[in-house]
DNA sequence: CGGCATCCGGTCTGATACTG
DNA sequence: CAGTATCAGACCGGATGCCG
């Protein structure tokens, strides 16, 4: 053995997790679902810029996941709430933190922040639309 | 107006936020180099499955946004360390949660987990090697 | 209201090979 | 050791249209 210094691997659950939560529209998404049951219509309200296709997906997402519950109300006309389950409310404390450090370091609009945010589709200004 | 109930939107900074610390790699990274200065070697071998070209490519985008500090020591053969700024190192408690909640709640290998990770090249099977 | 199916462009990523 | 260049294609996500 040489004396390659104890770098540890990075904990696997960490890794999935972050990469779980840190997934494009999560982070928002459940930061909506932490007020409390949402419903479809009001989620998308929340999150400025997601489509239909993207919200649904991700939902079932993390319906699949489950950190999220789905509940069909049948009425007229029908109602859809999302809710956290316990492994999403136990979120909190993370995202919160994040909150935190984000009132601290991020700047309202990119623009202002010397650094630029890392590639990421998000950040690139919305695709035109194809005809008018 | 109608009832529509006052789902205030997603604050802006938490979403560039998250988002910026759940790009591919980048929680891993940033796990790393909580530990200290690390060199690119060692980040390679803690962060599994990374390739050259994204580990450098995430530590551009680290710097550029302010989150890590490159210092180049010109020795022979050169040495090249990577440091959080203070802005990273204060990301600590918002990781160290999330770690947390990954300890409660991820399994070590996906399939004891009932629920699906979110679909995420990360979780797809590595690409076959194109020739043997 | 609350979605899903489809089409399609472009980004991101992985593999591979080559420098200082 | 510490990267970078290039190239192909997988994958994501936007637009649209339709359904219960």
């Amino acid at each position: 053995m040489s004396e390659s210094p104890p770098v540890s691997q990075v904990c696997a659950r960490f890794h999935r997790a972050i990469e779980l939560i840190g997934s494009r529209w999560t982070g928002a998404i459940l930061q909506t679902l932490l007020r409390g049951k949402t419903r479809y219509a009001a989620i998308k309200a929340a999150v400025p810029d997601i489509t239909d296709r993207m919200l649904s997906e991700r939902l079932r997402s993390l319906e699949a996941v489950g950190l999220v519950v789905r509940a069909v109300i049948p009425e007229t006309p029908v109602r859809v709430e999302y809710e956290l389950t316990k492994k999403g409310r136990e979120l909190q404390s993370a995202l919160h933190e994040i909150a935190n450090w984000a009132e601290r370091w991020i700047p309202l609009n990119e623009a202002d922040d010397t650094a630029v945010p890392l590639t990421r589709r998000a950040d690139r200004p919305a695709r035109k639309l194809k005809h008018a």
